[in-house]
DNA sequence: GGTGTTGCATCGTAACGCGATACATCCGGT
DNA sequence: ACCGGATGTATCGCGTTACGATGCAACACC
């Protein structure tokens, strides 16, 4: 099922460079764990934290489509569907009807969601500050 | 359920701030993603793929134990017990004894895991070249 | 040599994202 | 003004996966 046209770029990978995308993988891993905990905490999943953050940080705005969430989330239209039934179901946001477009619906935050956002995104901040250089992407500049 | 000792240490979060954070987590999602379309189109899930690198990219070594696998991965040791055993039926890697404590295994890549392995990330470099600063966390230095 | 600790493994469970599918709304061409 | 394709949201059933609980063998220390 190999595709045969996506084929590396460049020349094979030395001991180094695996620690070193290994080390990064690491560093993800880590802050998506500490995120984990720190929303569990909060009584919130994962991907709940992440939906509230993707709306409350959409560039210029303060409310996204579930489109729109979907491309920032990286997840089919369904799923977002899904996620927002169930943060909704826990009073975290709110559908509204889009202003323009009758099929579209604008999620909003609730003032629950917003202030618990608030509470873990400076958590998140504080831990980012923490792992400094460890979550820095590996640079081949050899 | 909130924790009392866990109030963030510092200002609070400005909408720049939050578009940042944001802007980060999608950076990793994206990341993520890629990653997983593409070791899937080559038989592995996202899982498997860092089980390996996780092996080969061991500091100084070639190969971890079950219980540094866990910690690496950061998953309880049963899932990454779990884990090896749905690569081993694979093929992809192989337990042998270590030889030093009764209790632990080694656990190593077959000669196909590490070709695999090759292959998918040499794609992870290209795209890590690719996305650039896209994945560097947001800086507080205001 | 007994006692606590460490490491690996098994079983059942719950959550989550997905494919397949359905339906309403928007838009462009004639 | 209409009709076909595209877009946006929603529902259902399923497979995968990480987890808690539990068990067992091997080590370490006094």
């Amino acid at each position: 099922m190999a595709a045969p046209d996506d084929a590396p770029g460049g020349p094979p990978l030395s001991k180094r460079d695996f620690e070193a995308l290994a080390r990064f993988r690491f560093g993800i891993r880590r802050y998506l764990r500490f995120s984990e905990e720190t929303v569990r905490r909060h009584g919130l999943t994962p991907q709940q934290y992440q939906l509230l953050l993707a709306i409350k940080g959409f560039p210029d705005r303060d409310w996204a489509t579930v489109r729109e969430l979907a491309d920032r989330l990286q997840l089919r239209h369904h799923s977002v569907v899904e996620l927002v039934n169930r943060a909704q179901g826990q009073g975290l946001v709110d559908r509204t009807p889009h202003p323009t477009d009758a099929r579209a619906v604008r999620v909003v935050l609730t003032a629950e969601g917003e202030r618990i956002l608030a509470r873990l995104s400076a958590l998140h901040r504080d831990e980012l500050r923490r792992q400094d250089t460890a979550l820095f992407p590996p640079t081949w500049e050899g």
